[in-house]
DNA sequence: GTGATTGTGGACTAATTGGTTCCAAAATAA
DNA sequence: TTATTTTGGAACCAATTAGTCCACAATCAC
C-alpha cells in the first residue's frame, strides 16, 4: 500500500550508534550521521524524528549490543567463579583496545560529556551504570563479605569507567593490561 | 606610554578555565567564554589570539591550580605515610563533590572528549596523566613492592579518572565516598 | 491501470559557529 | 601634546548547525 523503505532499520541504527560512539553526542553532526547511515535527511527525519530521538535509539542498541553482554558475562551462571567472570570482562576490554578499537565506551563518554546536560539522557546513563554496578556485585557475591560487596562493586565500576576513558585517550593496550592484572590481583 | 589593560589577565584565564571545565572544549563557545571572562571580542583576540591558544593557556592554569597541588599532596615529604597521602587526595575529591562542584576534572573530561582529536591537546593531556601516575607511584613507594608499584599506580590513576567522571555524571558524594573507602581498604 | 500511501532526495531556512577586520573612542606615559 | 595601546562593538565571513518542506518515486490494494 506504500513505498517500502530502502534502508534496513537495524543496519541504520547500528551505523548511528557507531557514529555517536566515535564522535560523542554533540560531535556527531547530522551530516556525519547521514554519511554513516547512508541515507538522506528526508528519510532520517521521517524515521527517527530528530537527533535526540536517534541518539536514544542508538543508546538502546548500545545497551543490547554492549552493556547486556557485559552484564551477562558478569552474571553468567555457567561460570561459578565470580573472579573469573570479572577477569573475563576486563580482559575483553583490553582485547578490544588491542584489536585497534580505541573508542572507549559510549556510556562512559556520555557520562563525561556535555550530552549529560540533557536530563533524559542522563537518566538513561545513570540507569545503565547502576545495572553494571549491580552485575559487579553479583559477580562478587560468592566470595566477598556481604557488607563490602556493594562498595567493592563500586570500585570495580569506577575501574571499568576509568579504563575505558583511558582507552579512549589512546593509552596503549599493554599499559591497560598491566592495570587490569594488578587490579584483579588486589581486588578479587 | 599606552592604555593599560582593563582586565586582569590572571582573572581572565581563570574564568576561561572555568568555562572550559564546565562545558568542555567544543562546548565552550566564544560567546560563553566572552561572557564568563567579562570581555569583548576585540580584547580577547588581541590578548589570546584564538580559541585553541586560549584553551592551552587555560590548561596551563588548570595544571598549576589543580594538577600540581594533587601531585604535591601525593609526594608531600612532610607526610611519611604514603597511604595517608593517597587517602588525602581521594577524600579531597569527594569533598569537592560534596561542596556542590560536580564538574569533575578538566583533564579527565578532555581525555574522554572530542577535543582529543587535536594532537597537541592530546599530548598535553597524556603528559599530565603520566605525571599523576608517577606521583601515585611515589606515594606507593614506601610500602609497595617495587615490581608492583608501577602497575598499582596505574590502578590508582584509573580509579582517580573513573571517580571524577562519575562525579561529573552526578553520582552522589556518599556513593563516591563508599567507593573511595573500599578502594583504599583494598589497594593501600 | 488507478489511487492511496509512504519513502526519498535535496533544496531551503534560520540560526549559530569560530574567526577576523575594522575603527572611533579612551586611556595612559613620555 | 603626541605617540602608543586597549577597548567595545559593529560588520563580516564562510562554514556548519538542526530542522522543514515538497515534488517525485515506488509500492500495494483495488
Amino acid at each position: 500500500m506504500a513505498r517500502p523503505r530502502e534502508f534496513d532499520e537495524d543496519a541504520a541504527t547500528e551505523a548511528a550508534m557507531n557514529v555517536f560512539w566515535e564522535h560523542g553526542y554533540s560531535g556527531a553532526s547530522i551530516a556525519l550521521l547521514l554519511d554513516g547511515m547512508g541515507m538522506t535527511k528526508g528519510s532520517l527525519y521521517k524515521a527517527f524524528s530528530d537527533k535526540k530521538s536517534l541518539f536514544l535509539t542508538a543508546m538502546a542498541r548500545y545497551e543490547a549490543a554492549q552493556v547486556a553482554p557485559a552484564i551477562a558475562t558478569l552474571t553468567d551462571p555457567a561460570e561459578p567463579d565470580g573472579r573469573k567472570r570479572i577477569a573475563q570482562l576486563f580482559s575483553g576490554v583490553v582485547d578490544v583496545v588491542r584489536s585497534g578499537d580505541s573508542r572507549g565506551c559510549l556510556l562512559c563518554s556520555a557520562a563525561a560529556g556535555p550530552s549529560f546536560e540533557d536530563a533524559e539522557i542522563a537518566e538513561i546513563v545513570d540507569g545503565l551504570l547502576e545495572q553494571l554496578r549491580a552485575a559487579f556485585e553479583v559477580a562478587l557475591g560468592r566470595f566477598a563479605a556481604p557488607d563490602r560487596r556493594s562498595a567493592l562493586a563500586r570500585v570495580l565500576l569506577t575501574q571499568y569507567v576509568g579504563l575505558r576513558i583511558l582507552a579512549r585517550a589512546q593509552m596503549p593496550a599493554d599499559d591497560l593490561e598491566r592495570n587490569v592484572t594488578a587490579m584483579l590481583d588486589v581486588v578479587a
